[in-house]
DNA sequence: GATATGTGTCAGCTTTCTTTGACAGGTGCG
DNA sequence: CGCACCTGTCAAAGAAAGCTGACACATATC
């Protein structure tokens, strides 16, 4: 049931996360697939702004987006959710920092010591 | 079991647990409470750096640091865990975005009104 | 052709977050 | 006293995230 993520992918999945907008678009995504001009109308933001949200939450494997052709012959991306399902406990973000990669450093420093 | 939070406070905890150095400090305090200097020495990060952490995430209320007199009168802060328990979910970051307060909106131009 | 729909990307600006060094104070000990 | 700890704060710099308008491309309809 839940997932057990490494360090590295929790930290994509909470940073796609802990925000706002992209909060909202998780919420308007439960009520299913929905294409991004539509969802942008409906969340009263920008597409460049919510092309860049449906990214970052695709990137943390939170969103699918698949680019279909309309019967009129249109290309529409289509986004939905993915059934995500984390804990959040001490422990499992104990266990998560412990496979931490550098790759994802906030800053480097390895001098002497 | 699971907390079930508010838009807000989903927010502040997501944003506090989304960053290598406070998920690393969670790892650490989850083997017992610490004061903020060893705490530092033992991540090898600044003191100042950490007790911006340490503020973050108890804002989010997922540590709690009180302040003590130790034997030899010296005051010391000392950190903890608290026992927090959250499930991510579509469903649950749906209702919690229902939740959100437009005082924390991403960057918000409040010129007129 | 003009308009309306859809797709995507890019540069540049603003805002926030992160990080560091310096500074303030306190206590106990040789 | 000077040294070794502890506590806290501040300003400024650097890095990253967020946001906007303009652009390019496609197709269908008027």
């Amino acid at each position: 049931m839940d997932e057990v993520p490494t360090g590295d992918e929790l930290l994509k999945v909470l940073g796609a996360l802990g925000n706002p907008h992209r909060m909202r678009i998780v919420g308007a995504l439960l009520e299913g697939r929905n294409y991004v001009s539509r969802l942008a109308r409906e969340l009263g933001i920008g597409r460049p702004l919510l092309h860049m949200h449906l990214q970052r939450l695709e990137a943390a494997g939170l969103v699918v987006g698949t680019l279909e052709l309309s019967e009129s012959g249109k290309s529409m991306k289509y986004f939905e959710l993915t059934p995500f399902c984390f804990a959040l406990t001490p422990q499992s973000v104990a266990s998560a920092a412990l496979t931490l990669t550098e790759e994802e450093r906030p800053t480097m420093k390895e001098s002497a010591k």
